[in-house]
DNA sequence: TTACTGTATGACAATCTGTCATATAGTAAG
DNA sequence: CTTACTATATGACAGATTGTCATACAGTAA
């Protein structure tokens, strides 16, 4: 997961090869993405590529580990400014980052994350514990049952997931965002009729 | 999605293909699928391969389809049994198929289906629909809210899926069994107080 | 016998990946 | 200064993979 080699680069030299490698899972399937194409536009030699990163795999899951930190941040500030409810702060993340997708316009490194996150999962350790201790303290737990908020907070969160890639796929955002909203509220009021 | 010249072919020789496949597909992860070792276990020539499918991608979805009828019909009978309940098929689904898993020892092939399912969706469509249409007739509604039962069908049917893949994975079947059973509890009655 | 259609084949070009022996550069010690 | 050591860089190489294509074969109909 990123050599200490790595690490010790030149901030350049270390740069252009992040640069490189987000331009190439930008652009193509997870699949397709060649690691011949990152060295080459990153301009380093295979046999340091491999001195850096084991692999495919490995490169992605630093990609994801330095991306992490803006999603961070943007969950707990979604959640300060919605006074840490649940329902409403999925509702704003999920726009926000509907969003975002659509100004960056890095959908491709995007859909990559969300479409092969299973891939990474199988091998790598989501980082979904830390980010729930991160806003835990922002979340307002007064108005759910039981006593499950980091369950919760995982189940909403994948959800959250799921919708951004649909989002991403479909471009008919509307639809999608709408059927997001339906998901959140089951998650909240579930599906039964109270009176059972 | 298999050609017509493969559907044509000898049975022997075509399931000969099919058991190389599976057994491909049951024993290593997706990406590391080789079209090579299939064609070398199934003793048929590499272009011959090509013209009964288009790559990977469309092999995987071919096989599928034809494991498709084995899950259309389970999911119809746990529904039969169940009385059309939701809470109560999708619970004993999970059960059954968890089981099947242990039984007949083809985790990595579910395993692929499940976690490279996002692949596949990418490029086909999912059966979703036509197994909601199926077993429509044994679902019982009058107990649920609103009027959007494909829709909750379908989402507990992803949370199934989910729920299988992290049982496959984790082993500690136990934990992930009262996991699913919490989802899909939240599903039915939310996790927002009823007095709210 | 001819012509046509459907099917099979394996050599081939174009990749790709991970490794390894070798080279280089920078630094610390004698 | 030079010796020695460590960190880093390199690209050739072996091994594999994929998809294509010209060619061959076989069965059938005219």
């Amino acid at each position: 997961m990123a050599s200490q080699t790595f690490l010790n680069l030149d901030t350049n030299k270390r740069n252009k090869l992040i640069k490189a490698a987000m331009d190439e899972f930008s652009n193509v399937r997870y699949t397709e993405v060649s690691i011949n194409k990152i060295i080459s536009k990153a301009e380093i030699s295979r046999g340091s590529f491999y001195t850096y990163f084991i692999d495919k795999d490995d490169l992605f899951s630093y990609l994801l580990e330095i991306n992490k930190n803006n999603f961070f941040s943007l969950t707990k500030n979604v959640f300060k400014s919605c006074n840490g409810d649940m329902r409403e702060s999925f509702l704003k993340l999920f726009k926000e980052i509907v969003s975002l997708v659509e100004i960056n316009s890095f959908e491709r490194f995007l859909k990559n994350i969300f479409i092969y996150f299973n891939i990474y999962r199988e091998k790598f350790q989501t980082p979904g514990h830390e980010l729930y201790l991160y806003v835990l303290e922002d979340i307002s737990s007064n108005s759910l049952k039981g006593n499950d908020l980091e369950f919760y907070f995982h189940l909403f969160m994948h959800n959250l997931f799921i919708g951004i890639v649909e989002a991403i796929k479909s471009k008919d955002v509307l639809l999608v965002s709408k059927e997001y909203q339906k998901k959140v509220d089951i998650l909240c009021y579930g599906i039964y009729k109270e009176d059972m």
